[in-house]
DNA sequence: GCGAGAATAGTACGATCGTTCGTACTGAGT
DNA sequence: ACTCAGTACGAACGATCGTACTATTCTCGC
């Protein structure tokens, strides 16, 4: 009936990894501890630990988790709506809403960022490469906006992607760690100017 | 002749915090380590630990030293310059050039921001109230553009503020975790594409 | 419903964590 | 000369870390 959950310890295991998620999300993924993980579960920390072989497979598959998740209620949907401009305010809505629709608290990638960008190794690869995909994505939306006629021709959806990435990070920021009330106008106002200056007709001081 | 080091323990306490501040920049405040620390300074543990009488004093004390030099790198001397958008765009470079020149790894703020963003205390209140008044700083250097006819009247000067920090987190996070090799370039583009819609007479879409 | 194999528990390990304690050594004040 | 902070040290604390083994219990195809 379901897709591959033949055995039972399958189940566990993705009880575990959306947990271990939630968890890295709130203290990251160093802090994440494998005899606090089995308590909450209300397992033996070998039992649990029985499931992944090291500490690392266990980080990665809850980033990998979390990827899974951002691709299903984020990406897939936003990708779903009318090619060009819609897409990607559709994008955008998706994405403010991420950390809440997550199920997890905050956002995962950002509190990741942060930590992995100096700590080598599997887990900080397989962000990277993650993040590298999701700017590709806004990046192809936005190219497509302009094939649509809604954006600037020179328009470079890179930088829009960049600078889209960007007004995300000061609303999490904001947010999260500043508790400001305003943040959510804040933010949408940030990607009305970028929306208004990418535009086709729309003419920024050419300085 | 100096300032206040009269007792020689309060040299070696200064170079703890120092090395403090840095491997935070690095690892974070809860990654820092007490003995990992002594190691790095040939200290003992004990002797060490002395000092501060908590690993969160220790970590209080990391924190108000990277305050304290970004202060002296970036803000006392930009406030220097000239009144209005010099002043902003002198801002904008020392911040750019912070993580460089503050001699730790990294912007030890956005390090600190993800992973106290969910842990109370009086660490997470002291860095709070930092970048409060950092923000404030940036929003009366605009308001002074604005009030010097550099920028319109209606502009919203925290706003500014709020979406310049998104430049420079989205810069962060290019050059840090993505090692992206564009990321001077945008962030600059950004920065003058943020100028450009605050400048007076500049007109962005009205929508 | 039984037997094989998967799933979990139990126990223990070496390391390291933050912290405490008792104790030296130092140098300035009396 | 004697005292007395200030400063650093070594050893040890209980706790917890990730991980490795060995049992026990449970599941599920036959």
């Amino acid at each position: 009936m379901a897709t591959s959950s033949l055995r039972k310890g399958e189940l566990t295991r993705q009880a575990i990894v959306e947990h271990a998620a939630r968890m890295a999300s709130l203290i990251g993924l160093e802090g994440l501890t494998i005899g606090a993980l089995a308590e909450e579960l209300k397992l033996s920390k070998s039992g649990l630990f029985a499931h992944f072989k090291s500490k690392e497979a266990l980080q990665l598959q809850a980033l990998e988790f979390g990827i899974g998740r951002f691709v299903d209620t984020v990406v897939r949907p936003a990708l779903a709506a009318p090619r060009g401009e819609p897409r990607v305010r559709a994008l955008f809505e998706r994405w403010v809403d991420w950390p809440r629709a997550s199920g997890l608290a905050g956002c995962m990638f950002v509190a990741l960022s942060t930590e992995l960008d100096d700590r080598p190794g599997a887990v900080r690869e397989r962000l990277v490469q993650s993040q590298r995909d999701w700017l590709d994505v806004i990046a192809n939306c936005v190219r497509t906006g302009i094939a649509e006629g809604h954006f600037r021709k020179e328009l470079d959806a890179e930088q829009v992607a960049h600078e889209l990435y960007g007004i995300m990070l000061a609303n999490h920021h904001a947010v999260r760690l500043l508790r400001d009330k305003q943040a959510g106008p804040r933010t949408r106002r940030a990607f009305e100017r970028l929306l208004g200056g990418a535009r086709a007709k729309a003419k920024t001081a050419p300085r």
